[in-house]
RNA sequence: GGUCCUGUGGCCGAGUGGCUAGGCAGAGCUCUGCAAAAGCUCGUACACCAGUUCGAAUCUGGUCGGGACCUCCA
């Protein structure tokens, strides 16, 4: 099967053609750095972190945006609430670019802890005010945007009138209306729908920039249409974001390309589902986010432990990327066990090799094989992560059997063993960009050292003094080092 | 109120109209000086009520429960 993803627009998986083979654009929307990002946030970014892997491993030359949005996000009700940044500026006392640089910061420390890989390009709305001016402009040329004393709003209602507005999250326009409350006197946008494109900044505004009509900043969503616009094109193939984002921020980014280019920007939109605590979306505003150092550290009166990045990662890859997520200390602590077989299991098969040539196909063959293909069937349709990983650790049984010799290897042919060492090592490392955390080659000091006492152990136990073989196992264990007696009478050993 | 999603064994979580993932935890066995690790075996789940069907956890309708979005949020 060819890949095929599922589409927010049309809600069905939709077979995956991109405009340009072997060319793929996908834009994702980013961070907003006024403050850390959770573990909701990390999840979405993660999952695409994968998607773009994939695409990549399956051929494709990806051009991966993924903006930061360092200006124009207002708190509380629509366009009336402080600027963000401004705020945090406020209270800290520091310029808000100080509170840009921070997050921005602290955000790819964080993306670099999860593995996840730098996006094709990362620009930030600040950096992108011109080409944001030149989009309003357009839009208020083509009618559907009007200025109020310094301020421009999309005109939701003259554009619904052509083109339905609603259209990615299935709404219509009366609905959404009902949903909104009634413009008071003070309101100075036409509709209760519309949106600030640009917005008129008070003189005491930190960030603020010349435009046609007067001092001012960009509004939230004209970002993403302006910088997709210049490095993807009016039209590309994937747009990604969060779940939350569809209804709001992006059914307004398909209105601006519209109504300015007359085209819709992406063939394709993703939406990542939330992650969940005790069934509750993880939010900002709730106050029920996990910060990533809370869960590495274990500081945070939810956790009973720390948890390490990598086991994060594999958790969230347990589950479908369209699914809710919940998160717990339980589920958690069965991830960590659970990467680590899948690490051990790797570790094993990087290092083995098949003594003897084989060519015959055995049934065995035929069942290893079929576990490989599946696994490239099941990331073509809409990126089955989690059967995916079911398959694999099918492999894995099969390589810890083959190492212990309690599966005849003279079944397994020399092809079909290869294939599955190339299956698995490229779906843990190259696509879901998994890493062994706490791998024996990585120190050779340590393993120098440890191979002595392993030595001495060895000795002991030959002389049958089993109180100082014990003796080095159980010391060592203590300082978290696992030795295992081999069937083959070797002594192996890792951090725990 | 509107638009949707969802309810799976002790826990987390996939899923196709019939062949009933996987992980964690639990029980037994094998291996081992003892462990550990690993292998094998076991538990037979799919909210409830009807309907369609030879056959439904999977389709349809209803009931009850949970959640998301419609206001900033990945």
């Amino acid at each position: 099967m060819s890949l095929h993803i599922y589409n927010t627009l049309s809600r069905t998986k939709e077979k995956f053609e991109p405009l340009h083979a072997p060319h793929v654009g996908m834009y994702v929307c980013g961070p907003t750095v006024y403050s850390d990002v959770h573990l909701g946030n990390c999840r979405t970014f993660i999952s695409f972190d994968i998607i773009y892997r994939y695409l990549k491993f399956s051929g494709y030359k990806v051009r991966y945006v993924r903006n930061i949005t360092d200006a124009g996000h207002l708190e509380g009700d629509r366009d009336e609430g402080e600027d963000k940044f401004a705020k945090k500026a406020r209270l800290e006392q520091v310029e808000p670019m100080e509170i840009v640089q921070r997050y921005t910061t602290s955000f790819h420390e964080v993306m670099r802890l999860f593995n996840c890989e730098n996006p094709s390009i990362e620009p930030t709305a600040t950096g992108h005010i011109l080409e944001q001016i030149e989009m309003t402009q357009t839009i208020i040329n083509k009618g559907f945007a009007y200025e109020v004393d310094g301020t421009i709003y999309f005109d939701v209602e003259k554009y619904n009138q052509q083109k339905p507005y609603g259209i990615l999250t299935n709404r219509k326009l009366e609905d959404l209306l009902e949903g909104t409350r009634e413009l008071g006197g003070q309101d100075e946008k036409h509709g209760r729908l519309d949106f600030a494109l640009w917005i008129k900044a008070k003189p005491e505004h930190l960030m603020q920039w010349q435009s046609p009509w007067g001092m001012g900043f960009p509004g939230w969503h004209i970002e993403c249409s302006a910088m997709s616009k210049k490095y993807l094109g009016s039209q590309f193939d994937i747009h990604g974001g969060g779940m939350d984002l569809a209804a709001t921020h992006h059914t307004n980014e398909i209105a601006q390309n519209e109504a300015c280019y007359n085209t819709s920007p992406a063939k394709v939109w993703m939406h990542t589902n939330m992650l969940t605590v005790n069934g509750t979306r993880m939010s900002k505003s709730l106050g029920n986010g996990f910060l990533p150092h809370e869960l590495f550290t274990g500081n945070h009166p939810l956790l009973e432990k720390a948890y390490s990045p990598m086991t994060v990662r594999f958790f969230m890859l347990q589950t479908h990327y369209r699914s809710t997520l919940d998160f717990s200390n339980e589920a958690l602590q069965a991830a960590e066990k659970g990467f680590q077989r899948l690490m051990n299991a790797m570790e094993i098969i990087k290092n083995y090799e098949l003594g003897i040539k084989n060519s015959s196909k055995s049934e065995l063959d035929f069942e290893i094989e079929k576990l490989c293909d599946d696994c490239y069937e099941l990331m073509n349709d809409d990126f089955n992560t989690a059967m995916v990983l079911a398959n694999l650790f099918e492999l894995a049984s099969k390589i810890f059997a083959i190492k212990n010799n309690q599966l005849d290897v003279s079944q397994i042919s020399s092809t079909i063993f290869a294939k599955m060492k190339t299956t698995f090592v490229d779906f843990i490392e190259t696509i879901f960009g998994l890493q062994n955390e706490n791998s024996n080659s990585s120190n050779d000091k340590l393993d120098e050292v440890l191979q002595l006492l392993i030595n001495l152990r060895k000795e002991a136990k030959a002389k049958k003094d089993f109180a100082t073989s014990d003796l080095i196992r159980n010391q060592l264990a203590e300082k978290g080092i696992q030795l295992k007696d081999e069937k083959d009478g070797t002594i192996s050993w890792n951090v725990i």
